[in-house]
DNA sequence: GCTTAAATATACCGATTGGTATAAAATAAT
DNA sequence: ATTATTTTATACCAATCGGTATATTTAAGC
């Protein structure tokens, strides 16, 4: 890794959480600068602009967020109860993301879907990949016969995705770990009362 | 009403749709003078600052939903069922709310939960207050036996909310009138069920 | 170790940011 | 109709915005 390589995710490490809680437009050179130590020269030598910087940070928020969840998710051994391990580990798990900036999908998505166009397009793909993985989650369970076949795989996921998504923004507004926890059961019982 | 007055509630009518497509940052005062027609003299002389706008374009944004909601479901006589009049009149009102700025709890709470605390306050006093009104209709409906004890009445508040920001969210992203309808179906069938 | 290329800092650019003082115009009260 | 008051427009403010050209420093190749 060369040393532009290594700055550039220092850049991008440093700003993903200011971008994920001010915003595009919220967030300023100058936010870039002071976070990372260092001059608009050299943020520029690394990115053509702040729209790379933004990208590219949305990117990182992403891919932490889904490698945290992957990492927990591939530890349940049973096929079954997977998805209801899906609610769990939100649960459990992602309290802290949650404290500090919030879900980057939910802040981008809002953010930049009237505004941002190359930016809601990298959150569109995302959610659009999220809903195809609880959508083969689903197709498993109902291939195991753990899930009735009547079920529509596609509702479900947007179903458990909506209610995360509420449910991350109703938590960090009133800043109540029981909301999230009243939300996080009611999806487990959603999920449970599926079969 | 006084001149100034009217010229207020103009400035509201017209900056209320930027705000909550652009959010607070990202909605200058050049947008707020060119959206109005009037100069920034005039801006001031009846907002102190661009805060008092934001705040007073939230409150209308909100006012301007919960009235179309409330009138809705007050047209419903079955006091049963009034719940489930909620999702009903989401789904087929709110599209054309939703395809122009989207909602503004949701627009605003993303946007200001972690920068703006005076619009914080805003939108937390009007989701307490719409879960408060939700808790109320599911209390009459244990009072009716139309719903079983058993249930909590904050959960399906919450759970309810977070289904139709978390569906809100999604459908603007993908902007697919489909999703929208089966994320609120999901949310009839959970009220249904919960006789 | 020297040269070459890449990476960073400095200093600046015009445009725009939110905001204000003052003057001009329009309204309200007498 | 005239005065007093409110409302709007003009002109300006310092600060900050995103971005760039150039100089300086640092790392890489030989």
């Amino acid at each position: 890794m060369t040393k532009a390589e290594k700055t550039r995710n220092f850049i991008v490490e440093k700003t993903a959480p200011i971008f994920n809680m001010k915003g595009y437009a919220g967030t300023s050179l100058n936010d870039i600068t002071t976070a990372t130590g260092l001059t608009k020269g050299s943020i520029y030598g690394n990115f053509a602009n702040k729209d790379e910087v933004a990208l590219a940070a949305f990117d990182y928020n992403f891919a932490n967020n889904v490698s945290k969840i992957e990492a927990e998710i591939s530890k349940q051994t049973t096929t079954k109860g997977k998805l209801l391990a899906y609610a769990k580990i939100y649960q459990n798990f992602f309290i802290g993301s949650i404290s500090q900036g919030g879900c980057p999908v939910l802040n981008t998505a809002t953010d930049a879907d009237d505004t941002h166009p190359a930016l809601r397009e990298k959150v569109l793909k995302a959610v659009l990949s999220w809903k195809k993985t609880i959508i083969k989650l689903v197709e498993e369970g109902v291939a195991n016969k753990e899930i009735h076949p009547d079920n529509n795989s596609e509702q479900i996921a947007l179903t458990v995705i909506a209610m995360i998504e509420g449910g991350i923004m109703i938590s960090r507004l009133t800043k109540k770990i029981e909301h999230w926890n009243l939300i996080m059961d009611s999806l487990k019982k959603y999920i449970t009362n599926l079969g």
